[in-house]
DNA sequence: GAGGATCGGTACGCGGGCGGAACGATTCTC
DNA sequence: GAGAATCGTTCCGCCCGCGTACCGATCCTC
């Protein structure tokens, strides 16, 4: 189901999410660091540092880096692959899901407001 | 005209247009600034620097620092009122409203995606 | 025109993200 | 089992943004 939105509109809609989400002061996450949590939540498992790496074509401790952030706010978990030790595998957590339940609300917001 | 948008839909267009735009490698602005841009080319003149910071409710340091990264850019030009010289208003540029236009284009096209 | 208010910018110290290179741990290859 | 390959992390120097406090310039009040 696509949505149908004129690019005047597609900006309306990011400056009206935008503004709210700056003056709102809260998780203050860089770009990358939102993209991160986005695809953690939105596309299927297993995730991993380099999957997410060449997803984003960003440097693997760029990701080491947002992951340690996410984790401090608790909003994703690391877990090692027991079947391949070597990975590090992105887990969702209750907290990241209401967070991106609060910001799903205020993109809705927004669309409204177009 | 609002525009009907689920939330789980909200959430995956800012998902798939926030990939798009790391992984594009472009200008990388912070959330702050991209605000910035957008107040700017999508509401009514005139924009001083005042006006910005308690529109985002940020300080006032942190719009001076915002307008040096987009001028420096040619998003866009400062220019002192000459009615009072004490402001300076904020102006938009041919290359902002490219950036923007292209900036559009993703999310209308992360919005037929979703 | 003197004193205070308001404008935007600057100085400062701090915290944090960046990529490239090196690291230990684990797995694969032969 | 030895050596190469792959995984995520850490180290390094660098750059950039943050808020507080202060600055000169300009305007307003009386």
């Amino acid at each position: 189901m696509a949505l149908a939105v004129k690019p005047q509109e597609a900006l309306d809609l990011w400056r009206r999410a935008l503004v709210t989400t700056v003056r709102s002061g809260g998780a203050d996450l860089s770009a990358r660091q939102l993209a991160v949590v986005l695809t953690v939540y939105m596309t299927p498992p297993p995730h991993t540092v380099r999957g997410l790496a060449s997803l984003l074509k960003i440097s693997k401790p760029a990701i080491t880096r947002a992951l340690d952030r996410l984790t401090a706010l608790d909003f994703a978990r690391r877990r090692r692959d027991e079947q391949d030790r070597r990975n590090v595998l992105v887990q969702r957590t209750v907290k990241g899901a209401v967070f991106l339940s609060d910001f799903s609300s205020v993109v809705a917001a927004a669309a409204r407001e177009v």
